[in-house]
DNA sequence: TTGAAAGCGCTAACAC
DNA sequence: GTGTTAGCGCTTTCAA
């Protein structure tokens, strides 16, 4: 009875064991703890002779032990695992800033674990609550609204987090997001560079830090020279179809705007698509700046011009920040708390050009 | 010496500790089995009051109780997590059918891990050995050229696997293709269709199942017909930069070449790119089909033909047969392995179509 | 220098 | 009906 591991084979079938820290113990006829020791590079500490520690990887090689991280982790407390949460895994940029973290943190020894949220409340307290039950080392969350007390329960239990994109202005946490004013600001500037002057902004309808901030960036621009303003913030719903025919009739009942400033990727994406079956050209029709660059914005006819946020170093900070705060003992005093603005790039293509701006490169003759 | 659970708190912070079932058990005096039994939902089979039950319930709702997932994997060897491992989860197209899988995943209690290899041999043979170490209950995979020996061990230790996109051949493995060469065969006679005999085609210099049968599909179908057949294998270097030169000087070499397929989206963009580069215009100078549908290609001007994959039909495949094994019990007679393979759908647009094309939606005039 | 043993939190067979 | 208890595989203290 004492040797359960060869039980339940049922019906001959060979099913090949795991190697176990006893069994190399055994067969080396050491004790257990030894190849603990060794395993974890205690052994000089634990003064084990370098004989018995070389029979010991020698070993470990041989039948390529593999230790049973469940295990581990339940012994330790640490599973070295991060939870990434983001408002959405196929939004190239959040998909980008994912890439990017993951990377760094799998050099570092940690794994990512990533879903996404869809901006949705509920499915956000369900993730993290999921996260929490697997105990994960800490978190990285793009923070979707409502979700405060959520957070609040990581804190309290001293989880190291970092918000990045946006932030929850009532928590006291880490977060890496980059100034949207300096972004719309630079974006409006440059279209009334060009002469343009009756500029609209297509946003959503959320609340969120980020969102205010690029609104009030455009805003304040416009107001500052006393130009109108003029907002449309389209419901955050999944429906393509809907989308694009508000923002078609968005701009048919604004015959006058010369140029729109999209708030994310995904929205100028419709919007492209309400231009063309408007038949509106961009930019002698319609001038167009985007949020975030894309595939979709350098390849385009015209190319469309962009406010790029700099997904390396928005990646960079969040691993930063968290490892620091994952290496930090939690008995020694509290880490003061990081605020990492970063400033959005404009990026001048031809969608924001004042006619008559001949594309020679793209296409020859019009 | 029997409650260690307020040491360590140092400097009078407090950690508001995690409620375990023992605590549960105390507080309501019963057996922690009560407990554990009550929230297993194997009361009634255990025959436990129904009152105790009740106030069990009532309780853990009441402290919000998460059992430790650790603890409760180590101790029954399911971790009802799903090892998820793409070729690159920034392609949109393994991002969509990704996310798909999650969703059902989710809904029916599993919890997917996700990883990219970025077709990197080495990476996949690490990735799946962290899968490994960390229990996962079953994999889904889009494999790596060479990596048979991974998935053989995995096989050995009968977990559930079922591979997409593509298959090794040498393996007895569940897995979810695409037609690839009924793709590439219905592009190739679209194209003749619309009187282009010089068709090129560029793909990579994989020799994966997939890129294989859509190279055949396409070369069979101008061999039939004794037309020349003419391939360009792009080296699967991640330099962007390279493979538009690649590409571009492709083109160039080939002047007469008519129309040209490629077999990835990604190959498609930067094909996109490098025609832009040189001032040919589509589809009257060359003609041009995609494999895989993007946002890009819908929306480019003009709109490219694609050969689309049947993503929902493949996560619901993949996410299905997965499923069905992992409820399916060890000691049954093993499961026939199972093979499907789904047809993909030749989208037609304006990139494919033989001029004159005017295209008086996105352009005027010429 | 090394080994024995006490758990980490949970499940489930078995005892009462 | 309910409680006791033996682990799951590993780490780490402490005694030898």
């Amino acid at each position: 009875m004492k040797d359960k591991r060869m039980e339940n084979l049922g019906m001959g079938e060979k099913v090949k064991k795991r190697t176990l820290l006893h069994d190399i113990a055994t067969h080396l006829d050491v004790s257990i703890a030894t190849v603990s020791l060794v395993l974890n590079g205690k052994a000089k500490q634990s003064r084990i002779s370098d004989a018995v520690a070389q029979r010991v990887i020698a070993y470990v090689q041989e039948v390529g032990y593999k230790p049973n991280q469940l295990a581990k982790s339940l012994r330790t407390g640490k599973t070295h695992v991060i939870g990434l949460v983001v408002e959405d895994i196929s939004n190239p940029f959040f998909a980008m800033v994912a890439s990017l973290i993951e990377k760094q943190a799998f050099e570092r020894g940690y794994r990512i674990i990533y879903c996404s949220t869809d901006n949705n409340r509920e499915k956000t307290i369900e993730l993290i609550s999921m996260f929490q039950e697997r105990h994960v080392d800490g978190y990285i969350i793009v923070p979707a609204e409502g979700i405060e007390e959520q957070i609040s329960t990581i804190l309290r239990e001293h989880t190291p987090t970092v918000l990045f994109d946006r932030y929850l202005p009532e928590l006291p946490t880490n977060y890496i997001v980059v100034d949207g004013a300096q972004g719309t600001c630079a974006a409006t500037e440059h279209l009334l560079g060009q002469g343009f002057t009756r500029i609209a902004f297509v946003t959503t309808d959320s609340t969120q830090t980020q969102m205010e901030e690029r609104l009030r960036g455009y805003a304040q621009t416009l107001e500052a020279r006393q130009l109108p303003v003029s907002v449309k913030r389209v419901a955050a719903t999944k429906n393509s179809e809907a989308v694009i025919t508000d923002i078609l009739t968005f701009i048919q009942a604004n015959e006058a705007c010369e140029a729109i400033i999209f708030s994310t990727n995904y929205l100028s994406i419709y919007g492209l698509e309400a231009i063309a079956r408007l038949k509106r050209r961009i930019p002698q029709d319609l001038a167009v700046i985007s949020y975030d660059d894309h595939d979709l914005f350098r390849l385009y006819t015209p190319a469309i011009t962009v406010i790029a946020q700099p997904v390396e170093s928005i990646a960079q900070n969040v691993i930063d920040i968290l490892l620091e705060e994952l290496k930090h003992r939690r008995d020694a005093p509290p880490r003061p708390l990081q605020h990492v603005v970063l400033s959005p790039s404009l990026i001048i293509r031809q969608s924001s050009i004042r006619a008559p701006a001949p594309t020679p490169l793209a296409r020859p003759k019009w």
